[in-house]
DNA sequence: ACTGCTATATATAATTT
DNA sequence: TAAATTATATATAGCAG
């Protein structure tokens, strides 16, 4: 889409590769907000520059919602553990969490088993085609507190699904 | 980009909404594969198809991967709550839950505290302007456990950054 | 739904300001 | 060096099978 072909590779110039990540960037968040409202869809995009700086996009859907929370949380604890050596940077990151930590305090009054959706009751292959067609490729994680934070999260999947079985 | 200028408004035809969605969908994931390998920037793309289907897009870095697995955790979860009247479907959701257990288990192998990438000590407010530009809404959670989870995990994240500072 | 086609709208690489 | 412009490549709306 420019006076000259591209080939999909690697842009060493690290000046061209962030202006097009640049130009770029706004296209893909404009497509993405163009895909939501047009086919109500729940999109969320995200994307960290060449540099490192978080852009995000979802829509005012529940799921997205809780995504953006989540990674909001993971680009915290990634830019604590790329910037140890800045005390300042600590502090201010510090004063941050403390703040979504009260916010977070005051989300309690929610309950999920009082807003069950169950008008999308579809046939059964389609919930397991569901489920299966996502498999996360978990080879590529680092962080030992990340593993275990999903595995307790998983876990207490597990318990819960296994009590309203029984119930 | 057809044959007609289009309006960005909500499709209210549910048919061409889903072939807008079909072809669009693949348009935005070619977007995301080539801003992450021209720029090599570090993209996560999650879309829910108006039929409700997931369809995501990361690169093979350690955030997105980290995303995409949180992401799984809870669309698991969004499904399970749609589907609470389909004993089958929880049965299979089940199956698949301990097998991700299982998988959870061996990455224990990896800390971070092996892999501080310190290359990237920035000016002060670059960083601070970082932490402070996504400030995520959290008023649309409605999952208690959602909100749990997240708050244990910024309070063992401020524990650790406090940990850190006093060493 | 799913392909392929084509006319047109959009996105963007290179260039200029 | 960032913003605007321009020439071209790409995406996709409306069709057809």
């Amino acid at each position: 889409m420019g006076r000259k072909r591209l080939l999909i590779k690697r842009n060493d110039n690290p000046c061209s590769r962030q202006i097009a990540y640049s130009k770029r960037g706004k296209g893909i968040l404009n497509k993405a907000t163009e895909l939501s409202t047009l086919c109500g869809a729940d999109v969320a995009l995200l994307m960290f520059s060449p540099t490192g700086r978080l852009t995000s996009y979802t829509h005012k859907g529940r799921v997205s919602q809780i995504v953006k929370l989540t990674v909001w949380s993971l680009s915290v604890f990634l830019l604590y553990f790329r910037h140890l050596d800045n005390e300042e940077f600590l502090y201010e990151s510090l004063k941050h969490l403390k703040y979504e930590a009260e916010i977070l305090d005051k989300i309690e009054r929610f309950d999920a088993l009082e807003r069950k959706p169950c008008e999308l009751n579809r046939k059964k292959y389609e919930a397991q085609e569901k489920v299966w067609s996502y498999s996360p490729d978990v080879s590529n994680i680092y962080l030992i507190a990340e593993a275990q934070h999903h595995q307790q999260f998983v876990t207490k999947a597990i318990q819960r699904i296994e009590k309203l079985k029984v119930m």
